[in-house]
DNA sequence: GAAGATTGAGCACTCAATCTTC
DNA sequence: GAAGATTGAGTGCTCAATCTTC
């Protein structure tokens, strides 16, 4: 049980607080402009990638790093708002398809609008290029 | 509304797939140690650096930048447990002073022997000290 | 038995409204 | 009226149990 350094620990304080900071600020714009949540514009992100073949649920899972039980009940809601389809699955009877619908790359690209601003107010304009690069690097190890 | 780079993007998705991986590690952890929530943990450590004269709930909220009733009922779950106790507060009639208790110094501080260990297994075994350094100040930067 | 996915019950979060004291 | 704090009602999260198909 090797003990963490000072900056390991600080690394993890301002990690975590910089994570609220922004994140908070990102909901709030989102939600002051009538937009789903964070959570939504995630899914909806990948199923438009996806394309019509649709995702299944698992493959989000990993992908977003949700536990199987939320991204079911996340995926409830996005479907009762019209912005997705659960469709049957023809290799796996298990499973299903979830393809995203027109209304839903519709709002999805509205909340990119107010989402993109919102990372370029918390993030873009307080740090430099190269501490960008450098910060992404080294966090993606951390993942 | 200027647009944010790529690298801009980039950074706040490992931000927040960073903090995600690190946060559920950590909650796991110290759920199956049998331990509290990271959030009594913070609550704790602030009114143990405090003393015996407590912490007010609003200074709180901001060491934390936890809104005001969530704290308010983190509190209530965190007193019912007998880690700490809230006091009148002699200055001001309508506030109380939060104070922590003998057990809650103990749970806090075995807390820490677990908390401590999964942060260095999360982080400082994955990135160098010259990483680390500058990981923390660019972070701060952003909160 | 394992994998994909859902559900019931309990707990925590959220918002707006409220209360008390300043 | 503003500041410190709490509360009711609604929503979302969490865990374990469950169901179906592989």
């Amino acid at each position: 049980m090797a003990q963490p350094s000072k900056i390991t620990v600080e690394v993890w304080i301002q990690l975590a607080r910089a994570h609220q900071a922004i994140l908070s600020s990102i909901e709030k714009s989102l939600k002051d402009a009538g937009m789903p949540p964070l959570s939504w514009y995630d899914v909806l992100l990948e199923l438009e990638r996806e394309g019509n073949k649709g995702a299944r649920a698992f493959v989000l899972q990993e992908k977003l790093l949700l536990p199987q039980y939320r991204l079911s009940r996340l995926i409830d809601r996005i479907e009762k708002a019209g912005y997705l389809e659960r469709l049957a699955c023809d290799d796996d009877g298990r499973g299903q398809r979830l393809v995203i619908t027109q209304s839903g790359k519709a709002v999805r690209k509205d909340a990119w609008s107010i989402y993109s601003d919102a990372i370029e107010q918390t993030i873009g304009r307080k740090i430099s290029v190269p501490s960008g690069k450098m910060l992404a690097e080294v966090l993606m190890s951390l993942s």
